[in-house]
DNA sequence: TTTCGATGTGCAAGTATCGACATATCGGGA
DNA sequence: TCCCGATATGTCGATACTTGCACATCGAAA
């Protein structure tokens, strides 16, 4: 079916943010948070994930404060000094945080997709 | 089960975010547009929608600008002057833009609640 | 006790975004 | 032809946000 949408619905971008905040609407943990976590978990620095990402070092530290300031526990493992020089790497309830979000995510990822054509779909109609 | 994240756990809200974008990931369509075309189509006035968000006629009628352009059609019928004053309306297109998002966030709305609803049990186990 | 690089933190400058204000335009009816 | 309220649009200062720079802290090993 033709329809004056057929000409440009190539062109539409999906996106999407899920994240989730204190009573305050503090943001505490999403996308951003999730990526940096789950690079430290790999890297076991920051320094090194920020590096990767691109990402400023000064700016991802305010924001992994942020979310163990809420949660009144560490998430993070910090090293300062020594042989390493310093290293970074999760707590057991920072890796449980970043797997519930994995499931999460890849729950939400394959629903948004679907109706996403569904929405291309009914635009051509 | 009790584990360190129950205390807080009942404090933390889910928030999402929706929206398409041109090839510039200029954003065409998310959920305030969505909302104001909704509000638009009842009211049959852009400044009777705005008053009622509270939001700024100036603002908003810049961001509809955008996705008229990048369509390249009218999604909105507007009437300037005569004795109603000026008034606006959805064209058929922008009826079946507004339609189709309502279907699209329906079905991504329930999945993501329940997406969430696992994720907190996952925490607290 | 000196070293070295990553962690940890403050701050000023620059940038992007937003809001408020002003003003023009429109056109049926009085 | 004048009126009126909504559509339509420019601008400029305020505000929020980001970036970059600077600097302190830490501690095992040499």
């Amino acid at each position: 079916m033709e329809t004056k949408f057929t000409s440009k619905i190539h062109d539409i971008h999906l996106h999407y943010k899920i994240w989730m905040s204190d009573a305050r609407d503090q943001g505490l943990l999403g996308d951003g948070k999730w990526k940096i976590l789950k690079l430290i978990e790999q890297k076991g620095s920051l320094k090194a994930a920020c590096d990767e990402l691109g990402w400023t070092y000064r700016r991802t530290w305010g924001n992994l404060k942020k979310i163990e300031e809420f949660f009144g526990f560490p998430l993070l493992n910090k090293h300062r000094g020594g042989t390493e020089r310093g290293s970074m790497d999760l707590t057991e309830e920072g890796k449980r945080l970043v797997r519930a979000f994995d499931q999460f995510h890849a729950t939400v990822d394959k629903t948004i997709q679907k109706g996403f054509d569904q929405f291309i779909e009914e635009l051509k109609k």
